[in-house]
DNA sequence: AGGATGCTCTAA
DNA sequence: ACTATTAGAGCATCCT
């Protein structure tokens, strides 16, 4: 066990005794006086299946238990399960495997067993046996651990305990602290030959910068870089040069012993930085190299892995084993808990912090390198930036307290969470919470339920389409699934089989019918242990939430906020673990019945606010459900005042929550005012929580929220509904609408705003259908394998001009290739196939003959000529006349205003000024920042970064100046 | 031409 | 050895 003490020093703790261990139910015919035979066939059967091994003994011993299976509801408490404890925890599964296939004990004959608990990592066993949950705090009581006699590790303290007397704590109190974890965050740079991405086989590492971080304090304790050749001096830096890479691959390693750190942080460091200097350093003949973790002399071991989960779909990365030190790869994180267009660093800090790295485009780092003291200087600052960022980004988004907070409240440790998936964390709490009611469970195979057999999920009532001008009130079920599974008392013990229900003898009372046909017994006869789980994380999140109120320290309020996020989340993953089909231990029973009261009760609530709240009632009007899903149902009240629909909405509210059991509860949470309901999950409209004033623009899976359409589909309709809700301006919508279409088929459009993203989901000969971003990676693997997108990555591209009837797969290209290659763009497919439908939906409701008037009129006719020598997106500064106010096209050259903007000279006058003055200093300083970035010395290399967002708002800056230019040259007559 | 299917992404 | 769920919209391509 590793671990840091308050102190802030790191411990190594040998913990003796602990062997790994399952069970397995005791068939008819088998007694304990049979045990000894069992041992004994078992042993000699492990030693014939593991010849080669230098192992004394595998099964250490086998006990008599009296445990009782966590599967179906059974009046008798307990029986017996033999406990089989193996030598080693690699042990368990060749174990498991002989006593599920069959084994031929003497004198009893060939028997198969079930097996249970024995999947469980025996890292996990040892944890929920000991009670230590993943970040608490654990004391290892004065007298009953030994100083080690032999140091096995590097840390600074080194200690011996049985597994017996550790002592864990609960994260209450003084032990709801955070440790004050070192953190190490580091980057590499590579020098690559031209145009290839750097291979360890060829290319040296050339520079690795270093942040160390103690958790909870402001300033890194260090900061440094070390660079192979010499480096000018860097302000606040330690510069540390050395002659050969080898030098500089063993000072980093020394630096990695000396600094000891507890989390090792960086961008992209388990797929890229770590394996790569791992095998640079095997290339180099380094062998003293990967000792990095904290066991002495233990090498650094690395295998490819693969993740895939249907939530996180399939990602490829490396796996490393550092002892005792725990791997955070922002990348891994970010990807995990955000969804976002682009995932390179670049983008991502822009995003969260706004804040841009130093952009050195990978092409001229051999140029910086092979340079002198004051270019390697450059790219040092660069590689130091690469590494504070990540450092920036754990500060900023709370990651420690977060993932800290998670692995408490779960059980699982740290490196689980970024690792592995949901349902680990699920069956952690399982497990404790099954030792302590005294169950054990099963080990199912995944062949026992039909994979791909599914079961019904949730009700989406039908969406009244339209445009509504009234409040509409939204009533939503708290923690739906939960409480549903506390309510009636769902779980793997309270389920009464099919077979069994007629021998238990239950009485109706004392049974709950679930509306999928299943049956489950009422706590009285047996409570179950998913409800009590439960109850706990949702009376947890409850005490945390109060606290946060109560806390002022923001340390605090920081554990706190992520503690009750954990809650949450856990919480609603208890029903997927359920309902996961290929899972450690599925049973859709439970999931099913679930989604089968969810159903009845969405369907109860819509009949209920329709049969109470009407005209005959002595209400003003007639309620309606507009459209509901899952745990909502939007309201129609037909009143036209907020404050009349928020009430009315609690007093529904109430009154159907106490036709429902407890603890289900139905809330009113808001109101929508306007509201535009375009289809089932799709949706806009203003925000009420308070009458006073709407708290902001809502909307759900439109265009405006998906990440698969283009920064102009985005845009244009988030415009749009911002001028129909909130200005309630539709003639200023719809000539939005038109002045957009017109700059786009005049070649009018930034580039940036038409790169459309797709994630590549699987390998390119995976796919059935050829599609625009498969297609286009498979190019990009052929012109340059190393910087092609991979499964997992996200593709963006254009679409470019092609033959007439092309398909769109054909028409796909990389915005980098287009930019360098001047490739026109093809704005006609833009128009059709990206903006007319969204628009169309949107104005539909609301405008008759949408579609003439938006996609067919006399804006839609001047076209220009493309020139595809140049390309039209590279002239930024276009002339073009509209109108100052409203952007209106004018006809008349010299006109500024139209009529309807004239006599608003003064005030637009003034805005013009202002207006190129604030375009002039915008681009002055990301004229500055791209200066910088690009160095003096290679002024000729257009800086081209992919998602450098610096780059495109310069363009973006640049011609909006020329244009605000134009225009104030035109006052002056 | 038009329905079926595959694919991506989101709501809950 | 690993893997939380289903419902649904909307688009492109495939297939007849």
């Amino acid at each position: 066990m590793f671990g840091v003490t308050q102190e802030g020093n790191s411990v190594c703790c040998n913990v003796h005794g602990f062997e790994p261990y399952f069970y397995i139910s005791c068939v008819d015919g088998i007694g304990p006086d049979d045990v000894p035979k069992l041992r004994s066939t078992l042993e000699t059967r492990m030693r014939e299946a593991n010849r080669n091994s230098k192992s004394q003994t595998f099964v250490t011993k086998i006990e008599v238990v009296q445990k009782r299976s966590v599967m179906y509801y059974q009046v008798q408490k307990a029986r017996s399960f033999l406990k089989i404890f193996v030598g080693l925890p690699t042990m368990v599964a060749g174990c498991r495997g002989i006593l599920e296939k069959g084994i031929n004990i003497d004198g009893i004959g060939q028997r198969c067993f079930l097996t249970y608990e024995s999947n469980v990592l025996f890292a996990l066993r040892f944890m929920i046996d000991c009670d230590i949950a993943g970040g608490n705090w654990v004391e290892l009581p004065v007298g009953a651990y030994q100083k080690s006699s032999r140091q096995l590790s590097y840390c600074q303290l080194e200690l011996d305990i049985h597994y017996s007397k550790i002592v864990s704590y609960p994260a209450v109190g003084q032990y709801s602290k955070m440790a004050p974890f070192r953190i190490l965050s580091f980057d590499i740079e590579c020098a690559g030959r031209k145009g290839h991405f750097p291979e360890p086989e060829h290319d040296p590492v050339i520079q690795i910068a270093n942040l160390v971080t103690v958790q909870g304090e402001q300033r890194p304790m260090v900061k440094n870089v070390m660079t192979l050749k010499s480096c000018a001096p860097i302000v606040g830096a330690d510069v540390m040069s050395f002659d050969t890479e080898k030098e500089v691959l063993l000072a980093w390693k020394e630096f990695v012993k000396e600094v000891d750190p507890d989390i090792i942080i960086g961008y992209n460091i388990c797929k890229f930085d770590l394996p790569y200097l791992i095998e640079r350093a095997e290339k180099l003949d380094v062998v003293e190299f990967p000792i990095l973790g904290r066991i002495r002399n233990s090498r650094v071991r690395m295998k490819d892995a693969s993740f895939s989960s249907r939530q996180y779909g399939i990602r490829e990365s490396k796996e490393l084993t550092i002892e005792g030190r725990v791997q955070f790869d922002l990348l891994q994180a970010m990807q995990r808990d955000y969804k976002l267009s682009s995932y390179s660093l670049n983008s991502v800090s822009a995003h969260f912090l706004g804040e841009q790295k130093e952009d050195v485009h990978h092409s001229i780092i051999s140029d910086l390198q092979n340079g002198n003291s004051e270019t390697r200087r450059r790219l040092a600052v660069y590689c130091l930036k690469d590494a504070y960022l990540p450092q920036r980004l754990l500060d900023k988004l709370m990651y420690i307290y977060n993932y800290v907070e998670m692995a408490r409240v779960t059980g699982v440790p740290i490196s689980f969470l970024l690792a592995r998936g949901q349902s680990i964390k699920v069956l952690s709490q399982l497990l404790r919470k099954a030792k302590q009611r005294n169950f054990v469970l099963p080990n199912v195979k995944s062949q026992g339920v039909v994979s791909g057999e599914s079961f019904e999920g949730a009700t989406v009532l039908d969406a009244k389409a339209g445009y509504y001008d009234k409040p509409i009130a939204t009533l939503d079920f708290a923690s739906l699934y939960p409480s549903i599974m506390m309510a009636y008392n769902l779980c793997y013990c309270t389920l009464v089989r099919a077979e069994d229900q007629h021998y238990l003898r239950l009485e109706p009372e004392q049974v709950t019918k679930t509306p999928s046909g299943d049956m489950f017994v009422k706590p009285s006869l047996e409570k179950g242990i998913l409800p009590e789980i439960l109850e706990e994380l949702l009376a947890a999140r409850k005490r945390a939430k109060a606290d946060l109120k109560l806390a002022t320290d923001p340390l605090e309020k920081a554990v706190l906020d992520g503690r009750q996020l954990a809650l949450k989340i856990s919480a609603n993953s208890v029903y997927g673990f359920t309902g996961a089909t290929i899972g450690q231990l599925p049973c859709l029973e439970i999931s099913s019945s679930v989604t089968s009261f969810g159903r009845q009760m969405i369907d109860h609530t819509k009949k209920l606010v329709q049969e109470r709240f009407t005209t005959a009632n002595s209400y003003s009007h007639d309620a309606e459900v507009i459209y509901g899903d899952t745990d909502s149902v939007m309201v129609q009240f037909g009143t036209s005042d907020v404050h009349e629909a928020m009430e009315l909405g609690r007093e529904a509210a109430q009154q159907i929550s106490d036709t429902f059991t407890q603890p289900i509860k139905l809330e009113f949470e808001k109101v929508y005012w306007p509201y535009l309901l375009i289809s089932k999950k799709r949706y806009a409209g203003l925000l009420w929580t308070k009458p006073e004033k709407y708290d902001k623009m809502d909307t759900k899976g439109i265009e405006t929220v998906r990440r698969d359409n283009c920064l102009l589909v985005k845009n244009l309709v988030t415009e749009c509904l911002h001028k129909i809700l909130i200005d309630r301006d539709i003639p200023g919508a719809i000539q939005y609408v038109k002045n957009t279409i017109s700059d786009l088929l005049m070649n009018r459009m930034d580039l940036s705003l038409l790169v459309i993203t797709k994630g590549l989901t699987k390998a390119g000969d995976a796919y059935e259908n050829k599609a625009a971003h498969v297609e286009l990676a498979e190019r990009m693997r052929k012109r340059d394998a190393a910087t092609a997108p991979n499964v997992g990555d996200r593709v963006p591209y254009v679409i470019i001009k092609a033959a007439k009837g092309a398909k769109a797969y054909e028409k796909s290209e990389d915005p980098i290739y287009v930019l360098e290659n001047n490739i026109p763009i093809d704005p006609q497919y833009y128009l059709e196939n990206q903006l007319s439908k969204p628009l169309l939906r949107l104005f539909d409701p609301i405008l008759k003959n949408a579609s003439k008037e938006l996609l067919h009129g006399s804006h839609t006719r001047s076209v220009s000529i493309s020139t595809p020598s140049t390309g039209g997106i590279m002239k930024f500064a276009k002339k073009r006349v509209s109108c100052v106010g409203c952007r209106t096209p004018i006809s008349e050259e010299n006109q500024i205003l139209c009529k309807h903007c004239q006599g608003r000279e003064a005030e637009l006058y003034q805005k013009t000024v202002s207006n190129v003055r604030d375009l002039e200093q915008l681009f002055g300083r990301l004229w500055t920042e791209c200066q910088r970035c690009q160095g003096s010395l290679h002024q000729d290399v257009l800086c081209t970064s992919r998602d450098c967002p610096i780059f495109y708002r310069r363009k973006k800056a640049q011609k909006d100046l020329g244009e605000a230019e134009l225009q104030l040259e035109k006052w002056d007559f």
